[in-house]
DNA sequence: CTGAAAGCGCTTACAG
DNA sequence: CTGAAAGCGCTTACAG
């Protein structure tokens, strides 16, 4: 491998001189610029990132662990990261929870090691405060990702409560007043801000708290057979809000095993759906969240952090637009 | 930060004995590693894995660039990609070349800086035998993922042909004998096996070429002219072959549109489509590809090739299954 | 069983 | 306008 001193020699110069025509870190002769130049062509040296690191104590990297990969959320969220991340020449390293603490805990660690600039994290269901405790400690930048909570950090996640109020409101506007909410692992902060804006939303709609139906449980099977025990009930919902992209798929494959129709047996929503949720039949409303603008937002938070450690933490809401169709009959006025 | 001088001192040893306490790299005195070990604790000191890879020219680390993040298939790979790195230790970088042959370029350069043990690439269509270059002419080993081609590289994807040949039989034997396939940028190694492989199993079922129907086209909107057109012409296909997922959206989006039934009007299958083809109305006959195997298998290989620079480069064909679904009519007897 | 020291490939004051 | 040298935090022969 070609290093600097190789360029140097054949350069005829230090290497000192080589390191500041790599980085313009200081005026060096336009001839001897030159020289350096084709010497480093010549050679094809590749500047060594690591040693530069190493030496600079800042590695233009940063750490995304995400808790579930798999995801269209998540996979866009990604994708943001990393397209804004790429354009200030920072590089992106990627580890996946699986939504299992320890593993969040372990890539934590790793990424630590690699001296990362600074870690976006969406943090796993059922990760404690212990998670975050090692950023507390010491001041590698911290950004929190979808999943929010009430830790000093940056944040940045969607707007959870609106969508599902005006979801409500909307089924109720239409007669509807029995409404099953599948709304999976209340563990997982975004989907408790749902169920709970959700149980308001319609306690201020006058809707009794019998009528208030949802489904919570953590393992899919609980989950399908919550929704299955619903809709088999003496008294079935007339409305079913699903709480992300699994939830909807569940409650979707029982509703049209019933032979259901949408939505005049049932009305049917989903937050966070399915990637092309105008080919179903009937087309699915569905509150679309701004995934790919979550992670730019992300990386940008974090670059600015890692340039001002002492700012105020911020936190970023961005707002879900809802797509009204067929699939919940006919849409608001507005 | 604690390095390994302020532990050495703690516990009154030298830093090489910490560096093999740490490692286990050799053997050290019962009582003095349980010294050792209480200092690390007590100087929450974590090893620095830059220092570490510059020393031993070796950095656990691999890149992965793959084409398009967004779709849900390379998301897949990612994941498979990241567990099976992880697993072993070893930590992911990822970049994104969003089909762009020069994004993908500079992708491969960072990555070389950052000394990555390997990398992973599934190419961006378009993308010139330059791309492979760098490593033709250094030691950096690179393993094809998805789009794979005659380099003389270790490479790993689908077979394409035997499930497009699969599914013209069995529309043939269902009497279709005009069919569509939406076959996209043909520049794609993986679309352009597709293609081919139709043209030879059409021939060999005896129909005439004014009977293979093909929309070949890099941009979008050429793609769905190309739908239409074909839709709407004189002798529209009686069945539809959608080559990817977002080439299925377009197509079915246009027979939606013209109310044709499906499979009455038009059959319809495609490669590699919706995460949730069961939920369509009609249920969708879908070629589904083991993408997250394709991510394990290529970190695998890579791995492999890492300890052993040597070994015959090996190509690797996972089989996709055919979920033969209403809108392709009767399920084959087999 | 353990330590002193060289060196991985850079950046960056310091000096001229 | 340029160079010599220290040092980033480790690993690993070498020596005892």
């Amino acid at each position: 491998m070609t290093t600097m001193v190789k360029v140097a020699k054949l350069a005829g110069v230090s290497i000192s001189t080589v390191s500041h025509v790599l980085n313009g870190t200081r005026h060096v002769g336009e001839e001897t610029r030159q020289r350096v130049l084709k010497a480093i062509e010549e050679t094809s040296y590749r500047q060594d990132a690591l040693a530069r690191a190493m030496r600079r104590s800042r590695t233009d990297s940063i750490g995304l662990i995400v808790s579930d990969g798999g995801e269209p959320a998540f996979a866009e969220m990604i994708r943001g990261v990393e397209e804004t991340a790429a354009h200030q020449g920072i590089t992106l390293l990627l580890a996946n929870s699986a939504e299992d603490p320890d593993r969040e805990a372990r890539a934590v660690q790793t990424l630590l090691e690699r001296r990362v600039d600074g870690i976006i994290l969406a943090r796993a269901a059922g990760s404690g405060a212990e998670a975050l405790a090692d950023f507390a400690s010491q001041d590698t930048p911290l950004v929190l990702m979808d999943r929010l909570s009430d830790d000093p950090y940056d944040q940045v996640g969607v707007e959870n409560r609106g969508p599902i109020r005006e979801l409500v409101e909307h089924l109720v506007s239409q007669g509807h007043r029995r409404i099953l909410l599948v709304a999976g692992d209340t563990r997982v902060a975004t989907l408790q801000e749902r169920h709970d804006e959700f149980t308001k939303a319609m306690a201020a709609a006058g809707i009794a708290p019998s009528d208030q139906l949802a489904v919570i449980a953590a393992a899919p099977a609980e989950t399908d057979a919550g929704i299955q025990d619903a809709l088999s009930s003496a008294r079935p919902p007339t409305a079913v809000i699903a709480c992300s992209t699994v939830l909807a798929a569940a409650a979707l494959r029982r509703i049209q095993q019933r032979g259901l129709r949408m939505p005049e047996d049932i009305a049917f929503a989903t937050f966070d759906g399915f990637a092309y949720a105008d080919l179903f039949q009937p087309q699915l409303t569905t509150v679309r969240q701004p995934a790919f603008q979550v992670g730019t937002t992300a990386a940008e938070l974090l670059t600015k952090r890692i340039t001002d450690k002492l700012a105020e933490p911020s936190v970023v809401r961005l707002v879900p637009t809802i797509e009204y169709r067929a699939s919940t009959g006919p849409k608001p006025a507005f």
